[in-house]
DNA sequence: GAAATTAATATGATTTTTCATATACATTCA
DNA sequence: TGAATGTATATGAAAAATCATATTAATTTC
């Protein structure tokens, strides 16, 4: 490499530019850039609008699926849960079939923020996709949840253990 | 619906388990969580390994420009930085051409680390995506490349003001 | 060429996040 | 049954992240 000991800007062809994992992380980023900012513009941090997307899906889910849904760590959740309890977002109630578990309702106030953040969240993904060429949204979908179900299964076989 | 009022478990059919940005948060996540803790176990955190392989493509990049790709805000790469310099894996010099600027140089140690690690990334890279059918795995990149690339122009033509 | 504007980095104060572990309930199995 | 193990949530203390803004240097504009 004698020619132009590599311009020192944006084009490099380096290592991260083509890795899988920086390629998620950057396109992640990237693209809730823009509606993260909505939704701290209502009020919430990015955690919590996944807490309340995750509740729209799955109502009275406990503390600790519930972070695993919402990508959030078991003790910080409750954290989050505790702060959206106190501003009546959500409310927690005691799992009769199980003392330990708490599990974590929807207030009015919640369902009536999550059900206008939801559709704009829509329209917001509407538009990303309008940016890709027609078909590639899909596919890109498919792909991750390929890469999900591939993920999944090898992390179940990483938990079994070994048959003696 | 009446039928079953939606089984309070994995597959509910709802709002998130479709939404791109949700897909592509969890799948980074996902598809990062084994080779973080490599990361980890080489006593590195997350942006600590991002700064490295930035640096290892881009050696004397600038801070804002290292945030930028490092996926990090400035005000903490400024202090990853530090610390970083600190334990010897980086050096910190003025840029003779703009005294603002600071740009950050691998030191050797921090060299040796990156070159022991990229090719571990590789590999586990390459052992993610043999769990996908043949093709997938470029396929996905691909699509991730056109999002950014998409991205990319959009935050562009916000920045750029109307013209009057 | 000086004032005003923009850009790059640093820093103080506050809030989050993390990590390890405590606590309480459940389940297993001997 | 009851000791041992496992699971769900909570919490204290420490570390890290964030936000607004200070500081310094460069650039533009008049």
């Amino acid at each position: 490499m004698t020619r132009s000991d590599k311009i020192a800007s944006e084009t490099s062809n380096g290592f991260v530019d083509d890795y899988l994992l920086y390629l998620l992380a950057a396109a992640s980023d990237a693209a809730s850039a823009q509606f993260h900012a909505l939704v701290r513009k209502n009020g919430l941090r990015v955690p919590e609008w996944r807490v309340l997307a995750c509740l729209h899906d799955n109502d009275g889910a406990m503390i600790t699926q519930l972070a695993r849904l919402a990508l959030v760590e078991q003790s910080r959740l409750t954290r989050i849960i505790a702060q959206m309890e106190v501003r009546g977002l959500v409310s927690r109630m005691g799992d009769p079939s199980d003392g330990r578990r708490v599990c974590v309702h929807l207030s009015d106030d919640g369902n009536a923020l999550i059900n206008r953040l939801v559709p704009e969240a829509r329209t917001h993904e509407a538009k990303l996709l309008a940016k890709l060429s027609t078909g590639d949204g899909q596919h890109l979908k498919q792909a991750l949840h390929s890469l999900l179900a591939a993920l999944e299964d090898s992390s179940a076989a990483d938990t079994e253990p070994p048959r003696s």
